[in-house]
DNA sequence: TATTTCATTTCGCATTGTGAAATCAAGTTT
DNA sequence: AAACTTGATTTCACAATGCGAAATGAAATA
């Protein structure tokens, strides 16, 4: 279960993959500099990736991700209903209320950003998709571990040991687990900059016909423009999703 | 330019990802026997990439795609810009229509699908976003062929000796040339049983500001379905995306 | 023309990734 | 319940593979 198996290949192509994400036309150099990979290494990996579309090269001779990726992604948002369905849902979230609309999907200890629209405004919050964040900085996680049952949540801040990400963010297990348990009862949950500064999110949960949590939907903006007047659009903009998954 | 530098476990990985895009819960007996792979050998591979989240293990031991791919192809879809545009249109194109709708964009001799929305019917056409079509099966790579000026088609045709996919594949470089320019003339193209038996597509060029090609979007049906009234729609369609880009 | 800066290629070597075979782990069949 | 199957892991010794230093190219700048 627990396997510590490495290839250093493998794990070398995907930090450069990570860094060709960062950056739109990134040289060789900047590459290798940033992976602190010998810049014949880089090379070679870039060079391999190329033949298989992996990654492009601009007319410059600048590094950039291609589209052979894309092929697999599709593939492993294995949801895709899901997304289809939520997707009309989460624009006029987002026409109402002006920010960015999020959903996510938990995998282990932490949620993936699944589908996003994001804010018309010059200042926002945006996501990458595909980008993850642990369970307990964020308003959709929270929700997650109160729908686990014993010990779960204590052990998920045990096995984690709650990192902090800002001043904010609940790095006590048993304040945790009670903010998770108030969250579930209130059928919505708040993230008061635990996650960045500045940042705050509302989250609920969406609910497939058998009653399991499969999906969170979250509004995030800027701490002072969000409103509690969202929290009841975002409540029925879920459980439409819900419904539409077939939920009681 | 013609590098031939080819890592070996990038090979196999991606050969790997490639059968597990095929099949849903694959067995590592399966996935080895798909790509001739040892099955320690082929287990390294996935464990790697385990760690990576770029594959994920159902709860029955079988391996799926992961959600770690994500991250990329959102970026990777250069045009983000166009997707979030098009789809809207799409959408309604697909609604008045009821067949499915792709966006693709070129790349170096073949067309890579971008985006889509699939059409509600039973019977249906569907293209995986990410997978790829020679230029001269396709109705907007036919376009794309007439945009290049000079030789070029003639050069693609020679480049590529213009495999047949079906008996109606255009396999002659002086056909297939002429049939792009009236396609150009016409401000459409149409994709006769020339990809799939079958399948019938209809095809226009989308155009940025600068009036550079930059994408194409078509429909795709049963051939028998197919109207040619949905033509002046699509043209529509695919000047009200252009006109969005800025094209004049 | 000389100089700088990167990208690319070469090449001998050590590391890494390899496959055969052993070990586990779960079912099936006797 | 012991004896087989079947498939997933793990081990291990070895050689192919991928590595980095350094050489070479190719472009831009002085």
């Amino acid at each position: 279960m627990t396997n510590e198996t490495h290839i250093q290949v493998i794990d070398r192509m995907i930090s450069l993959l990570e860094s060709l994400a960062r950056h739109e036309h990134a040289s060789l150099k900047t590459l290798a500099a940033e992976t602190n990979l010998h810049s014949s290494t880089a090379f070679r990996i870039l060079a391999s990736l190329h033949h298989h579309n992996w990654v492009v090269r601009d007319n410059n001779g600048g590094y950039q991700l291609g589209t052979g990726l894309m092929r697999y992604a599709g593939q492993a948002a294995q949801q895709q209903e899901i997304r289809e369905i939520a997707l009309p849902i989460m624009t006029s979230l987002r026409d109402q209320t002006g920010e960015t609309v999020n959903l996510t999907q938990r995998e282990n200890d932490e949620v993936v950003y699944i589908e996003r629209v994001t804010s018309t405004r010059m200042m926002r919050v945006e996501q990458v998709i595909g980008s993850r964040a642990p369970l307990h900085v964020t308003a959709v996680g929270k929700l997650m571990l109160a729908e686990d049952t014993g010990t779960a949540c204590l052990d998920y801040a045990q096995r984690t040991k709650l990192p902090a990400y800002t001043a904010n963010t609940i790095t006590n297990a048993h304040d945790l687990c009670t903010a998770a348990a108030l969250a579930q009862a209130q059928g919505y949950a708040l993230d008061n900059e635990e996650a960045e500064l500045g940042v705050g999110c509302i989250g609920v949960l969406i609910r497939d016909a058998h009653g399991k949590a499969v999906a969170g939907l979250s509004i995030s903006a800027p701490r002072e423009r969000r409103k509690d007047e969202w929290i009841s659009a975002l409540q029925q903009a879920g459980a439409e999703i819900s419904a539409k998954l077939g939920a009681i």
